[in-house]
DNA sequence: CTCCCCCGTTGAAGCGCTTTAAGACGAGCG
DNA sequence: CGCTCGTCTTAAAGCGCTTCAACGGGGGAG
């Protein structure tokens, strides 16, 4: 074994080093990191002065080992391909950053056994919480049970009943609420719909904000189609049908579930000569690249996903601070963006 | 002090619970995780039945201290919205699962503090590397200054010189070849380039690729345009002074060196009553989602970003292992990929 | 001038693990 | 029957840091 310091060894310094250059001892070294306020000036400068020399680097595993706790959160992200969840990664970022925590993020791609297995990495490595994005019940069942009992979780996007975890979500059904409202004030009467596939429940959320939208002003929907998926090509096959009732005056307006969906019929639409918005209006859902940088902008509904990521990060180390804790459900509220697709 | 183990008293089981479960001694459980053959076949299934029975899990913190190694690797994304790092990080991903190591990713939106930042926190946390993507060399210069010694860093999407780092890159200049000669060889002769800033070598690089190309050939470039940036919005603008050549039968085909830019052009120029491809050929760069996106999908050079980030980790991996190192500069070659704006 | 208290500082114990030198034990050999 | 050897196992020494009981020395109060 080496003299001292192994770290030494590698070609840094040790906090037994800078005691030594210092002339002090290295509990004192300690504290000048953690308890600023209980050294002396004197001797605050002296050890600082040695840590730049020594260019010294603290070494954070054994600082966690020995004061027993971790400045590491994980996130784990189901898409990364979906902005949504950049987005949210962006705000755990500054979330983590404001609370001068590092953050490691980890892409699951809604695999369920990768979503395990980077739970257990992170609880191996005795993070302080780890941030959990869902999209279904399935996941979310599957998880209760597998989880390790000692590290806080924390859902995002997705209304966990409270009993297991915190939560932070976005409230969908109100977010369809709002297009719909939007479409109708705009003066539009035959609104379709067009959703996704029965699994995914932020679709089925939104489209219950949809009808009682609908229900409320007396209005009964033009149409609702449900596509087996929710990208472009969907859309763009539900497009074609739309275009045709739009000839027949039978539809003068449409909500759909998500952007990309929204961006694939007004593709269509345009491509049959339907004209956005003067013969239909379109809004989308989820205020993705695609609804802006679509030909036509796209009105849209945004997710507050910065919001989400940095609440979670809240929650987070609320819950690892915290004694005793009672989990909660946060439900933020999303907001609509008005653009061309609905103005003329 | 607490007893013996204080995860213990979070709840968790330690080693040394473990090994009084067990009936052996402390070390003989290290031996079963590290050492497997040194153990009695007895033994072995006792602890391990022990083991399952406390729920233990490792300590990877711990682990780490006292073997003197790490097993997470770090991430520096420059803009997770782009889809070339999103690419990186998932190619990052699959080899850190392949060389069993965690990966720990973060976003530093191209901003040099917090690439700096992230860097230290990788370095307190004594990774056994950190990956680093970047784009000019203002950073490169800027960073090789301030790195930790003896962090081993891999410089992706960058051909850094191998005097400090080792790096993985992709060709740039054939990538600029290959879009170039496609458009010659289905025919057009009267080419424009749409470029970008002077400051990203990246963009610079397509462009030698393109007059490299044009020179074979003996053809003329018809227009070379620098915009300010590299997004839709500058497209838009360079694509209504291309309808308007167009127009003139000055130009019959362009190369823009990002999909954003292409996608602008597309959209400035079909507004304009320009037929792509028939009247313009376009080719981007970066096989972006935006291009497959696009109402007229366009032909594009892919990078290969998930090779890129795999290739980081192995050579991230080798120069932790190995013990005298040679820095390498790994350059990838970019493919094309042939879509309907440059195929009637 | 003494006593006490507080401020700064120290030394040692310990975080959960790896590692290694030394020990225990049975088998095989002369 | 004693000895060597090899196989398993153990005890102890760290890894670099935090924490805390204890300590020393000044200054204010008496």
């Amino acid at each position: 074994m080496r003299p001292t310091s192994s770290d030494a060894g590698r070609g840094r310094a040790g906090m037994s080093d800078v005691a030594q250059l210092a002339g002090v001892s290295i509990g004192t070294v300690s504290n000048v990191l953690n308890h600023p306020a209980r050294v002396s000036g004197t001797t605050l400068e002296r050890v600082q002065r040695a840590m730049t020399m020594l260019n010294y680097t603290p070494n954070v595993l054994a600082r966690s080992l020995a004061a027993g706790n971790s400045p590491i959160l994980g996130l784990v992200l189901t898409d990364l391909a979906n902005s949504l969840f950049i987005d949210i990664a962006r705000g755990a970022e500054l979330g983590a950053e404001a609370a001068s925590m590092a953050l490691m993020m980890s892409n699951s791609d809604g695999r369920l056994d990768r979503e395990a297995s980077y739970i257990a990495t992170f609880a191996q490595s005795r993070v302080a919480g780890v941030l959990l994005t869902l999209n279904d019940e399935q996941h979310y069942g599957e998880l209760v049970g597998r989880t390790p009992p000692d590290t806080p979780i924390v859902v995002l996007n997705y209304a966990a009943p409270t009993t297991h975890f915190c939560s932070v979500s976005v409230d969908n059904e109100h977010g369809g609420y709002l297009a719909t409202r939007h479409l109708l004030d705009i003066g539009r009467r035959r609104i379709a719909f067009v959703g996704g596939p029965e699994a995914l429940r932020p679709v089925r959320d939104r489209e219950r904000g949809f009808v009682r939208a609908m229900r409320e002003a007396g209005v009964t929907p033009a149409l609702e189609l449900m596509p087996d998926g929710v990208n472009r090509a969907d859309g763009y096959a539900a497009g074609v049908r739309l275009a045709e009732l739009v000839s027949r005056a039978e539809v003068d307006a449409v909500f759909a579930a998500t952007d990309l969906l929204a961006a694939g019929i007004a593709q269509a639409a345009e491509s049959r000569g339907v004209t956005i918005p003067a013969d239909l209006a379109i809004v989308g859902y989820d205020n993705n690249h695609a609804a802006w940088d679509s030909p036509i902008p796209i009105s849209t509904v945004a997710q507050p996903g910065e919001e989400m990521g940095r609440r979670g990060v809240e929650m987070a180390t609320a819950e690892t601070r915290g004694g005793p804790h009672e989990h909660g459900a946060t439900v933020l509220t999303p907001t609509l963006v008005v653009r061309r697709s609905t103005t003329g």
